[in-house]
DNA sequence: CACCATGTTCCTTG
DNA sequence: CCAAGGAACATGGT
């Protein structure tokens, strides 16, 4: 479900909710999604403890906490592929596939995952191994080309590896490349100069008019709704709005919206690419 | 039954 | 040591 667009809205609606909230308890339902962290030394962390803020980290959440001595640590949180994380009453019943919630009093703090994927951890190692921000100053022209010109993989799965940027994921990293017009397939080491600019103007453009589009429209956060579809933007019940703008991905075989040829799928490192065959030639 | 799914990590192979 | 590919994780939709 999230990539960096959909976490980035997600904790722009979480941050204000959730500041200086206690947490007064918390239910463990699915212990693998703390690996490290055990149940226990989550339990003794979080209780009591109060949120203090809470930021975007490529597709993590970072939420910042204040024991009651006054010290502060960091709980990290990741969506997996259909993690979600919303608040609702506390006398309304958890998901079904509630991984942990967090009773805040009045209301309860849910982290629903279908297939579990997803991290509730005070584990950050990952964070090291993380790239630059692709929408921060460190994502300069220059690092996008010192990081592509030793490898000849195919600048899709490139655009995967979040060593090299963080926070793309499938869909917006062939959305990207058909916005660009650079093939998926095109070994990272032979992109041209023009390429790669059009590529590095494309992520940034991308990932910010996701993040407008996502802000611009009430969403169903715990998805429940009839209109929850593909993506996280399921929209709240009676909201109208435009059309998710996604122009190749699982779009197979429908025309392309520029040229009208059949958008073609292929599959780049065990995951599916969709490309318009054309307008992204070699 | 088959195959597909927004992500990450681990293991094997070269 | 590194790069690349594949499987695993777990559940549901088509």
């Amino acid at each position: 479900m999230p990539e960096l667009p959909e976490v980035e809205v997600l904790v722009r609606h979480l941050a204000p909710r959730l500041k200086n909230k206690m947490i007064r308890g918390i239910h463990v339902r699915r212990a693998r999604v703390l690996r490290p962290t055990r149940p226990a030394a989550l339990r003794r962390m979080l209780t009591g403890s109060r949120f203090v803020n809470l930021v975007r980290r490529a597709k993590y959440l970072c939420f910042m906490l204040q024991r009651a001595d006054g010290g502060t640590f960091l709980l990290i949180g990741h969506l997996g592929m259909t993690g979600r994380m919303f608040l609702q009453p506390a006398d309304a019943p958890l998901p079904k596939h509630t991984a942990v919630a967090l009773d805040l009093g009045g209301e309860n703090f849910v982290f629903e995952d279908t297939r579990y994927f997803g991290r509730f951890t005070l584990d950050t190692s990952m964070q090291g191994r993380l790239g630059p921000e692709p929408l921060g100053d460190g994502f300069s022209f220059e690092y996008f080309t010192h990081a592509l010109k030793r490898s000849a993989q195919a600048i899709k799965v490139k655009l995967l590896d979040q060593s090299l940027v963080a926070g793309l994921g499938n869909i917006y990293a062939c959305e990207s490349l058909f916005h660009a017009r650079v093939s998926p397939r095109l070994a990272a080491c032979k992109l041209t100069r023009a390429q790669r600019e059009r590529l590095w103007s494309a992520v940034r453009r991308t990932l910010a008019d996701a993040i407008r589009f996502g802000s611009s429209m009430p969403l169903d956060w715990p998805g429940t709704g009839e209109l929850d579809g593909l993506f996280y933007y399921g929209r709240a019940a009676g909201a109208t709005g435009p059309q998710e703008p996604l122009r190749v991905y699982d779009r197979q075989g429908q025309p392309c919206p520029v040229c009208q040829t059949p958008i073609r799928r292929i599959v780049q490192a065990g995951r599916s690419t969709f490309y318009c065959p054309r307008c992204q030639q070699i």
